[in-house]
DNA sequence: TTGTACGCGTTATCAC
DNA sequence: GTGATAACGCGTACAA
């Protein structure tokens, strides 16, 4: 590969002519030694090599982004959004998918390091399986965290607690008075923002809690699944008319439970969910659910850190609001189509 | 950041040795020496400037990963399986997302280039408003394309005119005769070969191929939905009993316009497309389509990669098996459901 | 207007 | 066992 000393001997002219030639940068230089240079590049094929640039300049335009799973879509969306923010500055994404796997994670983040990456954007690294926060800190890497991050990181989270409070909010005002919750994993932080915002609502109507009514089902359709028939098991005395699914995964199993026992979404029980899954508006019946805008979380991760490297100082963290998407199972005001 | 240097003061040796003791080269080291070096590399936080490695060694183990559009589920798979398959090397992914945009495409060459990356995949580049082949060939970077690519380019795609013969032949199997087929835009690649892998299974059985039965939908629900609307319209004789359709998209439009016809799929038409898109199996009916596994196409590509950096020489173009995946719009034996 | 030479942080070669 | 030092390819301060 050709190096800019090889199109300095080709043109006649030293290497500086020929950087400053090809970088555009104000010095002066013959119009007509700049043709040779420009030719002498052309004909070589002359790339300029990013890595001296970068070794020289200290930065690498270059940003890491580590992701558990990057065919869920939810993080597609989210690399999708940061793509698009880091080139229109020219920057280019380095992936790292951690497959939730500890090691993993802490393998890219090394590597990221080395390769000197300007900054980094993680997302969905708390969970129990999560990098260490306070590594993070140590590591000197510049990172947004796209979660529940630690103290002392800057993160974006989606509005986990609003969103429930929404969801909650429209089955208090369809006329229900029974609600009951399916959770998350209680480990997760998301999971737990969404049960608070749900018993936030609860109390705000002045409705019960009823311990019964509310279950895990660890985020997994089988978990929701299970956790309806808990729930509405026979001989338990008073049922819930209509229940807050912390994810459409476990939406998605309960429909099943549902149709197992009879019981019509939503004329029997009112369904909300979270999360818009693709598929949630194809379901029978089709799921009223919190939408998380997965490529505006991943634009404004990006411009959080571009915030970062540009002030040199972590940026604020920020909430994502969420939307409310009403459909199908979510039914009516009670008494309407209940009847 | 800590350089080698900073290392080498510390521990009070030169910089050769704290370079063999952090890379465990066989050179011997006296013990003591190397806990000093490695104490010293520690307190300092060391992290090697992989920046310099790659100057010197001509090599950066990164490889640049370009596709059309990252949220869309197919390229989020192949990107999932290169990923996996280049991180158990040791190699990381620099993505590019082109949004088909020609001028994105070179941009992002370009900088692959620059940044010396090893190797590049392309995914989804050869449509109209593709990357010029001989360019690339130009480039001298090592390219690997998923898709139909240029002669002297080694590349790997779907067997999409297998998988439309298998889709084909199900229809002719369960005793069809009359059958039609909307098609993409013809300037796809992918398009033309599940047209003659259409064609082929007509010929083979002996049956007609009626021109006013075959339509081009552009790949777009709506396409799918007119291209429908022109081959049942009424007032034109015969129709088809069944449809090959050349994508999933379009199979969504053909159901909704057979919904309005008043067309019952599968008993009045049987329908079988390609793709296996996410929620295939969610529609009503169910979708009989052919899968591709991305993730294995991914896989693939990042071998075929490993391949041509390993040996220096392009490997041989690959194809990639289909799956037919029968669900519901196909139906059963024509005369059996049809009753 | 052009050229020389240093330094970015490594690894590897050679000498001690 | 250990240490200088020459590359790797580039930008730029300084000289001319």
């Amino acid at each position: 590969m050709a190096t800019i000393r090889d199109v300095a001997k080709r043109a006649g002219v030293s290497i500086a002519t020929v950087s400053r030639v090809l970088n555009n940068v104000g010095h002066p230089v013959r119009e007509s030694t700049r043709q040779r240079v420009l030719e002498a590049a052309r004909e070589l094929n002359f790339s300029p090599n990013d890595l001296a640039k970068s070794l020289l300049r200290g930065r690498t335009a270059t940003i890491g982004l580590l992701v558990p799973d990057i065919s869920n879509t939810y993080y597609a969306d989210i690399l999708s959004g940061v793509e698009a923010v880091a080139s229109e500055r020219q920057l280019v994404v380095l992936l790292g998918n951690t497959n939730r796997d500890r090691e993993r994670q802490v393998r890219y983040l090394r590597v990221f390091q080395e390769k000197r990456v300007d900054g980094v954007i993680l997302a969905g690294g708390d969970t129990e399986h999560g990098v260490e926060p306070g590594s993070l800190a140590e590591s000197g890497l510049k990172i947004i965290w796209i979660g529940y991050g630690a103290p002392g990181i800057p993160a974006i989270h989606p509005d986990n607690e609003g969103g429930a409070m929404e969801a909650t909010r429209l089955l208090v005002a369809l006329g229900h008075r029974a609600i009951g919750c399916i959770t998350g994993p209680p480990e997760s932080n998301s999971s737990r923002a969404r049960f608070v915002g749900y018993r936030r609502v609860l109390q705000e109507a002045g409705l019960p809690l009823r311990p019964e009514w509310v279950t895990s089902g660890g985020f997994r359709p089988e978990g929701g699944y299970e956790a309806v028939r808990r729930i509405f098991r026979s001989g338990h005395g008073e049922r819930p008319t209509a229940l807050f699914v912390a994810n459409d995964q476990m939406a998605i199993g309960a429909l099943r439970a549902f149709q197992e026992l009879g019981l019509r979404v939503p004329e029997d029980v009112a369904v909300v969910s979270f999360d818009d899954v693709p598929i949630a508006r194809f379901l029978r019946p089709a799921l009223t659910t919190v939408a998380i805008a997965g490529a505006d979380l991943g634009r404004q991760a990006m411009e959080m850190l571009f915030e970062f490297l540009d002030t040199g100082r972590p940026p604020a963290s920020r909430q994502l609001t969420t939307r409310l998407v009403v459909r199908e199972s979510s039914g009516g005001p009670v008494g309407t189509l209940q009847a």
